[in-house]
DNA sequence: GTAACATTTTGATTTCGATCAAACGTCCTC
DNA sequence: GAGGACGTTTGATCGAAATCAAAATGTTAC
C-alpha cells in the first residue's frame, strides 16, 4: 500500500547509470548525484505525488510506467504525459520551488529513483556535468511536450495512433510486430483519447494493414501505414 | 523583406538584460553571452526559421510576438506556442543538434536577439551561471508546454478563453480591463482554436460579464469569471 | 474450471468545434 | 471620402470524438 523506500542496490544503480539523465556523468559526478537517491516502489494506481504538493522530490523511472495527469474543476482527469523506464519527471521543481503542477500516479507496479530536489539544486550550481545532464533532460521533455501539443492539434485519433505505432517500428522494416508496453487505456490517455476512441482508431487502421490481438500489434506494410 | 541583422545597441542591451534568461547573470557572464548576439528584425508574416532547418540560432524576443507552428501533411497549420517580449525559443537546439521541430514566424513586426547555438553551447559547459539561466528558461518553457496540453485536454473553448483573460487580470481586482497584446487570430491559434471559435467563445462569456470592444476586454466581476 | 472482476469493444447519441460562406468593421492608402 | 485589404463576427452545416450503455473479452483468485 504505502510505498517502500529503500537504498539503491547495485542492480538499480546499473539501471540508473544507463538513463539519459546520468549516463554521461563521470564516476565522481555520478556518485555525488546518487548519494541522496532512494528507490521507491509503488503498486498500480498508487499516487506518487499530488498537484499542489511541495516539490520535495523528482524521479527517474526504473521500471514500469507513470501517468502524469491533471484534473478540471469537475474532477475529470486528463493525462499530460506518460513516463517510462529511463524517463525523468518533475525535475522543474529544481528551478522554481513552486508546487507540482500535475498529479503523478503509478500506472502499474513501478520502481522509481527518487532524487531530493533541494540537494540536486545545490549540486547543479557547483557541478557543470550535472547541470548539463539536467539540461538534456529538460530539453528532451520540452521537445516531447511540444510534440504532444502539435500532435493533438494537427492529427485525428487514427493518425495519432498510427504515429505511435510507427515510432515503435524499426525504421527500415517492411512489416513489423510489437507488443504494447502498457495497457490500452494508458495509451489512450497518452494520446489524449477516450479508451473507446482508441479502440475505434485501431479498428479504422485495419484498412491500413494493422491488426491487433491483445497487446500485440502487427503491421503488414510499414510504409503503407506511413501514408495513412 | 529580408530581415536586417544588426549589432546590439544599448537599448536592446537593456531589454536583454531584463529578460528572465539573462537578468541574473553577472556582468562578466552577461557580456560573454551577449558577445555573439545579433539583433534581427522581421516584418509581419516573415519566416524566422523553418521546421527541418539546422538549428544555427536560438532567439529571445525583444519586441513583438512570434508564432511557433507545425504543419500536417495536408499543409494545415497549428500553432504550438506564442512567444512575446522576454521569451526565449528554440533553445533546445543547444543540447541536441537535430533540426528545428517547428516553424517560427513573426506574427507582427518583431525584433529578436539572435544567439548562436554553437557558441552558447560551448559557454554552457564552462559557465555555470549561463547553464543555470538556460535551465530556468527550459524549465519555464516546459511548464508552459505541459500547461498547454492540460488546457487543451481539460477545457472547452470558453474555459480556455476565460483562463487566458484571468491570467491577464490583477489577482485581487474586483473588475478589470485590459488590452489584448496581439490580434485575436493569434490568440485563437495560441489557444488551439479557429478564429471563429474564439469569437463565439467571447460571446458566450458575455453571460459571465465579459465585454469585448476591439482589442479591449472588460471584466465586470473577476471572481464570477473564475467560476465559469 | 469457475466465479468475480477489470479491460476492451461495440453501438447509439450528443456535443463541441471545424469548416464553409457571407456579412460586417476597421484600418490604410490613395 | 472612396476603395480595398484584412480581420472579425455571424450563420449554417458537418465531422470527430466524448459520453453513456451494454456486450464481449481477458485476467485473477479461489
Amino acid at each position: 500500500m504505502v510505498n517502500k523506500i529503500l537504498k539503491l542496490n547495485s542492480r538499480d544503480r546499473d539501471i540508473l547509470a544507463s538513463t539519459s539523465l546520468l549516463k554521461d556523468l563521470s564516476p565522481t559526478a555520478f556518485n555525488k548525484v546518487v548519494d541522496d537517491v532512494a528507490v521507491s516502489s509503488y503498486e498500480a494506481k498508487d499516487l506518487i505525488f499530488r498537484e499542489g504538493d511541495a516539490p520535495e522530490y523528482f524521479y527517474t523511472v526504473l521500471t514500469g510506467f507513470v501517468r502524469a495527469y491533471r484534473l478540471n474543476r469537475e474532477g475529470r482527469e486528463a493525462d499530460i504525459a506518460v513516463y517510462g523506464p529511463g524517463d525523468t519527471f518533475a525535475e522543474t521543481g529544481i528551478f522554481n520551488n513552486t508546487a507540482y503542477d500535475f498529479n503523478a500516479q503509478a500506472a502499474e507496479a513501478v520502481t522509481l529513483a527518487r532524487f531530493e530536489t533541494a540537494s540536486v539544486a545545490k549540486l547543479v550550481t557547483s557541478n557543470p556535468e550535472v547541470a548539463m545532464a539536467l539540461m538534456m533532460t529538460l530539453s528532451s521533455n520540452l521537445k516531447n511536450a511540444l510534440e504532444c501539443v502539435a500532435d493533438d492539434r494537427l492529427h485525428t485519433a487514427p493518425q495519432r495512433v498510427a504515429n505511435f505505432i510507427l515510432k515503435n517500428c524499426p525504421d527500415a522494416a517492411e512489416s513489423a510486430r510489437f507488443r504494447l508496453p502498457f495497457q490500452k487505456s494508458l495509451l489512450a490517455g497518452k494520446l489524449g483519447l477516450a479508451p473507446e476512441a482508441l479502440s475505434r482508431a485501431f479498428s479504422s487502421l485495419k484498412a491500413a494493414g494493422v491488426s491487433v490481438r491483445g497487446r500485440v500489434i502487427e503491421i503488414k506494410d510499414v510504409n503503407a501505414l506511413r501514408r495513412f
